[in-house]
DNA sequence: TGCGCTTCTGACCGGCAGGACAAAATTCAT
DNA sequence: ATGAATTTTGTCCTGCCGGTCAGAAGCGCA
């Protein structure tokens, strides 16, 4: 998967052919990629500034501007780099395995991903605020496909009777907003509970609920 | 409840000991009120600016901040109207119904909520995204001691064998997160459906599977 | 050691942001 | 109709924002 929505201007490496990226530039880069996350998953694309994220990468704003052109870049690359990565889990769901394991797996992992990456998280539900201008294109393509894909696999769990009918694109959906509400309200369950899913016995009664509740509802009553 | 976080200055009425509005004062408050939501929903706080929402509340810069003297005021005063009305249907569930009837009509409530009025539910997430800097004091205790509260109605229900052995705030976060993802990821859910909870077969899709794995998940197999 | 390329910095620019302010226009009770 | 209070506007200020640029410093290879 390569997205590219239209950007004009890119980074350093393929602006140049992408002839071979010295350490520097990689170190560079990576570290100002991991600070624009932090800040652009906190105050959004409008309410980030490139002073900030220059000051949270250990850099001066101009040499910051050397690696990403434009603050534009800098999003647009944060938010790719991460979109695959986030992603990845929902491809990894077996057609062949049964519903109970597969699902199973697939949500553990959601809610291991909400806590060990929130803020890649945060960085989505930010675009999505927006109204999704920089990965629209993305979002009506390539993921209502592979919602589409996935949606048949649970088609046919239904029609085999291993699952009951239920509407499979807004069970993916429930799937997503459980899982991702403890990376996306953190602060908000930090509040009520006094911490947060990085906590192990939070994360298990999150996990145990979430699964519970979710598997009973879609799974037959055997015996 | 009232909500005061610590504001130093804060809008016309109140300013001057509240002595009585003018309708003028009242009806621009108010078109000042809607047109700020559009705008802090949409980009956050620092993303918004006080020119834009001005201009889509039909007035000028200096007359806006005539009613409002701080951007922060308007923020506050905007989040605070929202928030009682946001947490309005929690507090109607009552503990002597039933639980599947009382359960049902407040998902079907929050889900109605999405649906009519998503900017609120998205105005929230911009402030819990920012670490909830403008809330926590009334997270940690208005909306602590609400959950609290109707935990231990679940806790009830569940003693008395009318639902499974859930955990009963993680419960409700699964029915925070499934009801409010309809307005929070809309523009995701329209890319990848087509359309969003507005159109009333998708509502019906939406509130059925909503419902129907939730219920089923934590209501006991009779017969 | 020297040389070319990469990396970095300080100074600077135009534009826009939040906000102050005085004066003008309007409203309203009398 | 008039005067006081409310409402509205134009203008201006300061600071920050994204971004440019010329040149200095650093790096790696001969």
């Amino acid at each position: 998967m390569s997205y590219d929505t239209a950007s004009e201007s890119q980074d350093l490496a393929r602006a140049r052919g992408s002839k071979k990226r010295t350490r520097i530039q990689a170190e560079n880069e990576e570290r100002i990629l991991d600070a624009a996350l932090e800040v652009f998953s906190r105050y959004g694309f409008r309410g980030a500034t490139v002073d900030q994220i220059a000051e949270k990468a250990g850099m001066s704003k101009p040499n910051l501007l050397y690696y990403f052109r434009r603050k534009h870049d800098l999003y647009t690359a944060v938010l790719t780099r991460t979109l695959d990565m986030w992603l990845a889990p929902f491809g990894e769901m077996a057609e062949d395995g049964d519903p109970e394991t597969e699902l199973t797996g697939y949500i553990r992992q959601k809610l291991e991903q909400s806590r060990d990456f929130p803020q890649e998280s945060r960085l989505f539900i930010g675009e999505i605020l927006l109204g999704a201008p920089h990965l629209d294109g993305v979002l009506k393509t390539d993921l209502k496909s592979i919602v589409e894909e996935k949606a048949e696999v649970i088609r046919r769990w239904i029609r085999d009777g291993k699952l009951l009918d239920v509407d499979p694109v807004h069970l993916v959906f429930m799937i997503w907003a459980t899982t991702q509400h403890y990376a996306d309200f953190d602060a908000q369950i930090r509040s009520v509970l006094g911490r947060g899913v990085e906590d192990p016995a939070t994360f298990r009664a999150a996990s145990d609920t979430v699964i519970g509740v979710l598997m009973r509802g879609i799974l037959p009553t055997r015996g």
